[in-house]
RNA sequence: GGGAGUGUAGCGAAGUCUGGCUAAACGCGACGGACUGUAACUCCGUUCCUUCGGGUUCGUAGGUUCGAAUCCUACCGCUCCCA
């Protein structure tokens, strides 16, 4: 069952990875595809909800978490809780404590997200306070604390790093608690991988050893970790606009999400089509020959910007995306007619605009294009700003909502493909 | 508890000794423009707000001075060393 592409290449799960350059540790490689073809084992990836929805740097795990689910494996995974209340320590600062109250409402949201990517078949959501929530103190001492040596836990590079700003005795007992999840799965899940960044190594291997140390040293736990993920300029991936990419339709839309994976250099999108899609490796091939033959016709981009985003929003999304994008990017946005506008710009992000003439640099600032008139007016003089497809140069043109799309809509672009919708509102008062 | 440092725009980092020429160097990031393939690279411009007169900034609150990021006092945060 360790097995796919049956047809084409043969791989195994860690071939697989490694090939798609997804593979950055693995504790015992061997014994894992061992496991692994003894019967079905679960493999967890665990979710702190520090926001209301997951965003691209959460897929990384969840993308092998789902390689591994379709390799015939159980897929499992924490959202939150406990340790969400505690905070993964990060290598600089402290973090700020999130209240009940938002990590309840981030445990909702992901928990969704989380169902819609895995599917609720034989798919496993979990929140540890099931556990962790029950253990008391004097327990957690003499059942946990004991088989933890200080030695080791200050060894760990993220405690390491922190030694020499500061750590509070909370974030340094995040690990224990990680090695106390992996370990409750191993008994009530049967899971025995546990996958990660890389930077969660060391909370993996607290746990592999937790596991060895109650469960005797046969028994069968790994922890596997994905190297983190650049684009070819050494940036880390996932940001646009300095802006997180949001799985939340609401946070960011499927159109500017498919928009984000269309935009992808040449330089990197062989890279993200092996690691963010579940091409074969002969499809991969295939549009990485066509990237080099003919980047211009941006294939490889386009069938990235259609897998990712159909894995997260679903076909309907793709089919919107590309409907829009098409509109935006090839004719001229004034020839579209009200209904068109309606439907297809649903996507792109909007605001809702008085029935009353404005000034441009008004206008732009108060819709939110632009946070201060400096700004707006700059944009203008630029020729960075076009409503409803016409370049405004001059900062006392006046803008008058009434003008096309029969007085609904007003559709402002800034930059080459930034767009914005006014939704025409009442006349003022 | 004692001692030594440190806190500057989104981030990093100068400026502080020798107060005015500093809305504050430089780098990164971000935004816009040109080029292009809705790419990368490169180049150019912008990057506190503004009714474009000016206004408000350099941890916080006071003080000295004609004038303070720069000097003084107190307080707050962070780091290190000693106890």
């Amino acid at each position: 069952m360790a097995f796919l592409y049956k047809k084409e290449k043969i791989m195994n799960f860690i071939e697989d990875l490694k090939w798609r350059g997804a593979l950055n540790q693995v504790t015992d490689e061997a014994g894992l595809l061992e496991a692994m073809d003894n019967g079905q084992i679960g493999a967890y990836v665990g979710t702190d909800p520090t926001a209301d929805s997951l965003h691209l740097g959460h897929l990384i795990p969840f993308m092998v978490l789902k390689r591994f689910q379709n390799a015939g494996g159980k897929a499992v995974i924490i959202v939150g809780g406990v340790t969400g209340a505690i905070g993964d320590p990060r290598p600089t600062t402290e973090r700020q404590l999130l209240s009940t109250g938002q990590l309840a409402t981030n445990e909702v949201g992901i928990s969704q997200q989380v169902t819609k990517l895995f599917g609720s078949d034989g798919t496993k959501i979990v929140n540890n306070n099931e556990w962790l929530g029950q253990l008391t103190l004097p327990e957690f001492l003499r059942d946990y604390g004991k088989l933890f040596s200080i030695n080791v836990m200050l060894k760990k590079d993220v405690v390491a790093s922190r030694l020499a700003t500061g750590i509070s005795y909370t974030e340094f007992t995040y690990q224990i608690l990680q090695a106390i999840d992996f370990l409750q799965l191993w008994r009530r899940e049967n899971v025995r991988l546990q996958i990660g960044g890389s930077d969660q190594w060391g909370n993996i291997t607290a746990g592999v050893d937790l596991i060895h140390t109650i469960e005797g040293n046969g028994a069968s736990a790994f922890g596997l970790t994905i190297p983190l993920m650049t684009d070819s300029t050494g940036k880390k991936f996932g940001k646009s606009e300095g802006n997180a990419i949001w799985l939340d339709p609401k946070k960011t839309s499927p159109y500017t999400f498919y928009q984000f994976w269309f935009n992808q250099s040449d330089a990197d999108v062989v890279k993200y089509l092996k690691y963010f899609t579940f091409l074969s490796p002969e499809e991969i091939d295939d549009l990485a020959q066509e990237v080099a033959e003919n980047p211009g016709n941006r294939l490889g981009q386009r069938r990235l910007a259609q897998e990712v985003t159909r894995f997260v929003h679903g076909q309907a999304a793709v089919e919107e995306a590309e409907q829009l994008s098409a509109a935006l990017f090839s004719g001229d946005v004034s020839e579209l007619t009200t209904e068109q506008i309606g439907d297809v710009f649903a996507g792109v992000p909007s605001f809702d605009i008085m029935n009353e003439p404005q000034n441009i640099v008004d206008f732009i600032v108060a819709a939110g294009i632009d946070k201060s008139k400096r700004q707006a007016r700059e944009d203008v003089s630029n020729g960075a700003i076009h409503v409803n497809g016409i370049k405004i140069t001059d900062l006392e043109t006046m803008v008058d909502p009434r003008a096309n799309y029969d007085g609904k809509y007003v559709l402002v672009r800034r930059g080459k493909k930034k767009y914005f919708l006014g939704k025409v509102q009442g006349t003022a008062l």
